[in-house]
DNA sequence: TGTGACGTATAAGTCTGACTTTTTATGTGG
DNA sequence: CCACATAAAAAGTCAGACTTATACGTCACA
């Protein structure tokens, strides 16, 4: 799951990062390099170069004579995907699902618009391939097959639109599509009328109907917001 | 300008990582830790510490007995302001303002209903007040405070907005303002229907009309997608 | 009592060189 | 031609000494 693990280094970030992302350190604290690297047995060397990376990350400010003082959250890089992950994984897990799920329903219908012009031939396939799954695993609780789906169906809108700033996007929307079936409540199978609204949306954008498609989008991404007792704009 | 410049290790990285996103070294492109230490001058952990960012930044991927591979634009962390500060220096940022000015048309519309929904008193004076100040500098060539004002303007909304996502690209429309008014032609004084709709959209917020609100600015991002030739969604 | 110059301790920053580990290329024998 | 052993290459890790910036306390002087 971690993209990081890679070397002692990596292994010490994902302890380190996480523990300040969940207010292990509250911002203000302060850390030292030495301390750091004596608590996970390692060098000073590995220990610069993850401090280096948090700090990079806007989670930490290293200054001399001071020490690693950690940063206010309103600073973080909350798009850095491994800030991302770490915070999804904490304690403060809803308010960031919240969050990310707000975002979606700014980025996602515009993207589709933009996929209903942009999108080639291929990705159209790919969309309606994608939301025949979706029909083909929307009941007796195949929830993984259907997930595995819905991923790959917002993966494609999103690269479809053409601009790599969406693009990016796929993951963050990954984690959120399988944060809501692996850990919030959904025995049950997903609600048909959006599975509906999917295979509409692919439609759309074979069509060419970006105003369609944009406002099918809408659509989807309000009942995302829904499910998470956040009122719709 | 660059937020980095602490340290040598802060001068190496804004040089490579420059000469990375401008394509100076294409994807697939193996560098090597030592020949980097010996080019800069300097040794090998500030050389380590340099590539460990770069890594985090998904720009680079290190890898034994390879070298340090140059990943693929498309794998990018595009939303990190450092790397949009380097790719807005660098030969495509015609390119970046699009797609920067395209994320804001999606981001500012959702951003402004949710800041007429949640803004607090303190913070709808400053929008009033902004306002003002984009009024009294459009007319005369007064471009620097004209632009002071738009951005805190768009900051204020971003932040009242009340999601940490949308707040954090405060930085980002800022430097696409910035951008739009000191490179790209800009000689004559603001559009006075710009202006006009700024002075609307803190009426509709400081109203809590959301509705309202979220269609100013939807006018406000299409007219910037227009000055670039984007045609409107 | 307040204030400014100065010295000192501290923690990050840097360098060097030796050693380890992983991974790929190469070459050898079946 | 393939399987396996071997070697080489580059990153990864470590230890220790040294440098540099800077916060903070001290002391003299106004």
């Amino acid at each position: 799951m971690s993209t990081t693990g890679r070397g002692l280094h990596g292994r010490v970030l994902d302890t380190l990062g996480p523990e300040i992302t969940a207010g292990g350190y509250p911002p203000g604290s302060v850390l030292r390099t030495d301390e750091l690297a004596q608590r996970f047995d390692v060098s000073r060397s590995v220990m610069r170069e993850v401090v280096r990376v948090l700090e990079s990350m806007h989670l930490v400010e290293s200054r001399r004579r001071v020490g690693v003082t950690v940063r206010p959250t309103r600073e973080w890089n909350v798009y850095d995907p491994q800030v991302i992950r770490w915070r999804l994984a904490g304690a403060d897990r809803p308010r960031q699902l919240r969050s990310l799920t707000v975002l979606r329903s700014a980025i996602e219908p515009v993207a589709a618009g933009l996929a209903a012009r942009n999108a080639t031939a291929e990705q159209c396939a790919e969309l309606t391939e994608c939301a025949l799954g979706m029909v083909a695993n929307s009941r007796g609780h195949r929830l993984e097959g259907y997930l595995f789906h819905d991923v790959a169906f917002h993966r494609v809108i999103l690269n479809a639109s053409g601009n790599e700033m969406f693009a990016r996007l796929g993951d963050v929307v990954a984690e959120v599509l399988a944060g809501r079936t692996h850990h919030d409540v959904m025995f049950e199978d997903p609600d048909p009328a959006a599975v509906t609204l999917h295979v509409q949306l692919a439609e759309a954008v074979r069509e060419r109907d970006a105003a369609r498609a944009e406002r099918l989008t809408r659509e989807i991404t309000e009942g995302a917001l829904q499910e998470l007792d956040i009122l719709a704009p």
